[in-house]
DNA sequence: CAGGATCCGCCTCGATACTG
DNA sequence: CAGTATCGAGGCGGATCCTG
């Protein structure tokens, strides 16, 4: 690979950082992964309450939805009268739920200052 | 450590995390520090044309202060008339450069698909 | 119960104009 | 040159109301 494929190659892989970062620092996405994390299968509500401080049910469908887009989360409806659907992690959304526990070292590296 | 201690740890450095997420993930956050990270130093108007796109003075000065109240990029002010200032990265600065490549592979990992 | 629709305030960013 | 001040637009999240 000569210099200018791997600028570019760099350029890519950096803008998809970008992405990355940027889809895991919206509101409550982290927690939504830890939280599904430490359950087998959790429901809409159940999830909602798990999940600390005060989500809107609005915000939690949106973040389902795109996680579920990026194929890190599978929705399984279960039956109508009541409702009943059902979340949990993809072996994808689990080696990202992994991938955060690790880099929870890299805050530790820079010990970046909360403000 | 117990598994109580093992938990409030954990709770702690995931919410340290999701800071260090929002902070990376401010718009051209990480571009200005990849640009840093090519350059020994560099001056205001010099960074601002490096950077890929139009970035506004405002955000550059407000994303440059931030940085280096973090501790991350370092301002030295060379002289007035003309206005010369200098900035750079500091140690702690090139390590999250450093960890920011190497979590290049994180996005490779989980194949993130962008949208 | 599991959401969708709507409204609305907040924050952020860009553009513009100005300064030492 | 290296910013700061101000203004306006857009996006995002919360609260509320509504439904199958």
């Amino acid at each position: 690979m000569d210099a200018r494929s791997a600028e570019a190659s760099f350029a890519k892989t950096g803008c998809q950082l970008d992405e990355l970062l940027k889809f895991l620092a919206q509101e409550w996405m982290t927690h939504i992964v830890w939280t599904l994390a430490r359950e087998d299968t959790i429901r809409f509500g159940a999830l909602r309450r798990a999940l600390p401080g005060a989500i809107s049910a609005r915000v939690l469908s949106l973040r389902l939805k795109t996680l579920e887009a990026h194929g890190l989360v599978t929705r399984t409806d279960i039956g109508a009268k009541p409702l009943h659907v059902e979340y949990s992690l993809t072996p994808e959304g689990r080696n990202l739920d992994a991938a955060l526990r690790r880099n929870e070292i890299l805050s530790a590296r820079f010990n970046f200052p909360g403000q």
